[in-house]
DNA sequence: GAAATTGTTAAGAATTTGTTAAGATTTATT
DNA sequence: AATAAATCTTAACAAATTCTTAACAATTTC
């Protein structure tokens, strides 16, 4: 779920934009003005900012300046070609002139989210007190770093991966030895046991939930 | 010098985008259908394609969905939204209606290039004690001087360009010998344990840490 | 309460990694 | 073209880490 910030002081406009991000499943924050957008930038993190020009406090120029590795659309009225170059060149990703199609600025916002996120790292899986960094093969539990074996890291991931699914104990075998036939049940249950021992010491809930007879699967 | 691909059928319209892309210093090739382009991406690099919709033998459509990696900025006569949602998102990553502003085109490229060069610009990459010279295939411990082989460079460069993530192995191998399939885990060991000894006479931190059966990072 | 399944523990087997040195290959130099 | 220098690969062994095995305890189901 990508967060979207939309600085625009035209209310109406504003809403506009904002039902028509919101149907596709963006979360919004809004700003009305210049200064507004930036504290809300130093509190949170957005993936993409949709921006006019013509802003109460600060111009939409002097936002552009200030902010570094988000993408920006701007969205504007003024459709002289000095304007747009101006602002692509000081740091806007793209230039959309009022009145906008809706379709087309969906298109346009999804290029620069396909932009930033396929070089990106991938999203760490969290669920409460857990969080694995995929591409760190990091397990965090309250944001402390748990040294797991790469075959622990493979039960977790999977079990998080399929949070609400039971994992079989062959599915999980089959996972953790890719190729290998030595799938061995009590093997498993050794890694699942040393697994809850690592993450025992630094909560108190337990994630994972035996299903008996069937396998294991992380607890509601 | 950054190479760009222009695909265009019509001559007058060639033209004028040459003549403007060469002031700026950059390098042109051209394709005026489709299957040339086709033939030209399978030869040689480049840096962005500007690309013409209608084109005799192959579309511009097409080719959108053909190619990876390569900033496409569509330049076409075709004004609907339909057919502009279509390229963007199929591939393209900018759409500009003929006719066209030769300074908002520049400019356009402008985002495009500066996109895909950021990560790989020429900043050195500092961490900590260590600085990766990347015009000068040096790097500094302390400030001083280390030589490394091209291989070891490779290592170090890769590491540190994704500093957060785990490198595995595989990776690392094929960022070593972009080709060769002389792929071996065995060396590859080899050239680490050389490039850690070598750090280390320098610094008594240890800057690469090894990720049991999965590979290499940089500590943090 | 008996049978089946799951949990824990510890030891040694197996795998992966680190280091070294020798031989092969590539690159530079005369 | 031949030689020297540098780099890379291979192989062997030591060290570290992880995995499996197996025995026994605890738990669940019927």
């Amino acid at each position: 779920m990508k967060k979207i910030l939309v600085v625009e002081d035209n209310i109406d406009i504003h809403n506009i934009i904002e039902e028509l991000l919101s149907k596709e499943g963006f979360i919004i924050s809004s700003a009305y003005s210049g200064t507004e957008a930036l504290l809300l930038l130093e509190k949170q993190k957005f993936d993409l900012i949709l921006l006019d020009l013509m802003l109460p406090a600060m111009s939409g120029e002097e936002i552009i300046k200030k902010v570094n590795h988000i993408p920006i659309i701007v969205l504007s009225a003024k459709c002289s070609s000095d304007d747009k170059v101006n602002c692509l060149l000081s740091g806007a990703n793209d230039y959309i002139t009022k009145p906008f199609d809706g379709k087309e600025l969906l298109a346009r916002i999804e290029v620069q989210l396909r932009q930033k996120y396929k070089s990106d790292s991938m999203e760490p899986l969290k669920y409460k007190e857990l969080e694995l960094l995929l591409d760190n093969h990091t397990l965090l539990v309250h944001n402390q770093k748990v040294n797991l074996t790469k075959t622990e890291y493979a039960i977790i991931k999977n079990l998080l991966l399929n949070r609400n699914q039971v994992m079989t104990k062959n599915k999980l075998l089959e996972s953790i030895s890719m190729d290998t036939e030595d799938c061995d049940e009590n093997s498993l249950r050794v890694h699942i046991s040393n697994l809850r021992k690592k993450i025992r010491d630094y909560t108190e809930n337990e994630y994972i939930e035996s299903i008996w007879g069937i396998g294991f699967k992380i607890k509601e």
